[in-house]
DNA sequence: AAGTGGTCTAGACCACACC
DNA sequence: GTGTGGTCTAGACCACTTC
C-alpha cells in the first residue's frame, strides 16, 4: 500500500520532523534531496522546499546547494522574544500602566554612551530616567539616552500623554538594534524607586536601536524584583 | 520613467520597508493587496507574498484575509535568542570548556517540579547538580530534573565524558520546550560554586523540554556574576 | 562539470473574514 | 456573496558548492 500524499508543507514538516525525531535520519546524516521527497510525498518540490526551509530556520536542518541537507547534530534552537512596547507588557499582565518622568535634561552622554551610539561625546541628547508601574506599583526603571538629531520632535512631547518608548516606536521606529540581558544588584537609588532593597538582583535589558546608520536610542531597563521573561523553545 | 522591476523577495522587501520606514505608508495605514503590489513591482504575486509573510512575521505588518494588509501601529519586535549547548557557548568565548558533576541521584521531585512537568511526585527521576567551567572558572551551576522514562540510557551515561546538556540535545531532542529568564540573589550554595558572594545577581535561565506529551527535563541554570546573553532586534 | 537548494513565474483553488 | 491572503503546482532558470 501507499501513503497517501501529503499535500500541505505543514504535513511534510510534519513528516520530516517525526523522521528527525524518532531517529529514522540520524543526527548528521543526510536527508533526501527535495526532488526525492517530493515524489515521495507526492506534492510539489515548492512544498518540501518551504517545509525543509522553514525547519533549516529553526536549526534542526542544515542545508547547502550541491551538498544537500542534513540533520543538524547539536541543534541550536531559537528562542523568540517578544519586546513590547511596556504599556502593553504591564496591561497583558492585567494591570493599569502608568509611567512618571523622574528626570529629564539635554546634556552630553557619558563616553561610554557616546561610543555604544558612535556619536562623538559632545553630542547634545536627550537624557531622560523613568519609572513604569503597574497597578501603582513600581514595574521597571528606565534610563534613557534619545539622539535629538533624529527625533527632533521629541521635544515637544507631553511626556505626562505618552512614554518615551511609545512615542519612539509609533514615530521614529528602528531598522536594527541591539539587545543584552543581564542581572544586576540594585544600588541605592534603584533600590529606592523600584521599592527594594539594594543588592536586590534585578533582571536588566540594555537596549540599542538604529535607523539606518543613525542611532536613535540607548536605554537601560531595570525590572523590578519577581519579573520574569517567558517564551516557549 | 517607469522604475525598473523588482524581481527577488529581498528586494521587493526593501521596498515595503523603506515605504513603512519613510511613513509613505503610515501605521495602521492599509497597504495595496498582493495583487496591486506584484503589479507595480513587475513581479508574481508569490513574490510579493514571500516578501509581506516575512515581515508579518517580523511583526512589522499585519494581514489578514479578507481584510487585507496593514502595517503595524505598535509593532512587537522579536528578538531570536540562540539556546546552543553550554559547551558551545564557552567555547565560543575562547574558553576551555570543562564540566563536573556535583551530585547525582534517583529519587522523587519536588511538588513544583513534579507539577511544571506533569509527573506524579512520587515518580523516580534522575536529579543532577553541575557545574560547567569557562578556564577553570566557574561559568554556570545547573540543577537539574531528568524523567527516566524518557531517556532510561541516561543511566549508563559516563558524566566525565559529556554533559547531560549534551548528551540530552544530542540522543533525545524535545519538539517544544519553556523557557524563562529572571534574575536572582545567590544562594550560599550558589555564592560558593560559582566563587562569588552571597547576594550576587545571578542571570537564571529555567528551561523545561518536551518530546510530544512526554516530559523530557526540567533545569535552572544559575550563570555567573557577568553573564550576558547578547542578540539583535 | 554537475548536483543541489533557492527562487521566480503563471495559474489555480481554497479558507477565511467581512459584508 | 465576495475579496483577500494562503497555498499548491509544474516548470524553469539560477547560484552556489562540491567534485
Amino acid at each position: 500500500m501507499t501513503a497517501p500524499a501529503l499535500q500541505s508543507w505543514q504535513s511534510v514538516q510534519a513528516e520530516v520532523m517525526r523522521r528527525i525525531n524518532e531517529r529514522v535520519w540520524l543526527p548528521g546524516a543526510i536527508i533526501p534531496n527535495e526532488a526525492e521527497l517530493a515524489a515521495e510525498f507526492g506534492c510539489a518540490r515548492a512544498t518540501v522546499n518551504r517545509a525543509l526551509r522553514d525547519l533549516a530556520e529553526k536549526g534542526l536542518l542544515d542545508r547547502r546547494r550541491k551538498a544537500g541537507t542534513r540533520v543538524t547534530v547539536n541543534p541550536v534552537r531559537k528562542a523568540i522574544l517578544d519586546i513590547p512596547i511596556t504599556r502593553h507588557e504591564v496591561e497583558r499582565r492585567g494591570a493599569v500602566y502608568r509611567h512618571a518622568l523622574i528626570e529629564q535634561q539635554r546634556t552630553s552622554p557619558p563616553p561610554v554612551v557616546a561610543g555604544w551610539l558612535n556619536l562623538a561625546p559632545d553630542t547634545e541628547m536627550l537624557h531622560q530616567r523613568a519609572l513604569h508601574l503597574a497597578d501603582s506599583q513600581p514595574f521597571l526603571y528606565e534610563d534613557r539616552w534619545i539622539n535629538i538629531a533624529e527625533a527632533p520632535q521629541i521635544l515637544d512631547v507631553d511626556f505626562d500623554t505618552i512614554s518615551a518608548n511609545e512615542w519612539l516606536v509609533q514615530n521614529v521606529g528602528f531598522t536594527k538594534g541591539d539587545l543584552t540581558l543581564s542581572a544586576a544588584n540594585a544600588d541605592p537609588v534603584e533600590a529606592e524607586l523600584l521599592a527594594t532593597q539594594e543588592g536586590a538582583a534585578l533582571f536588566v535589558v540594555d537596549r540599542t536601536t538604529w535607523n539606518g546608520a543613525a542611532p536613535i536610542t540607548q536605554v537601560r531597563l531595570a525590572y523590578a524584583p519577581g519579573f520574569r521573561m517567558q517564551t516557549t523553545i
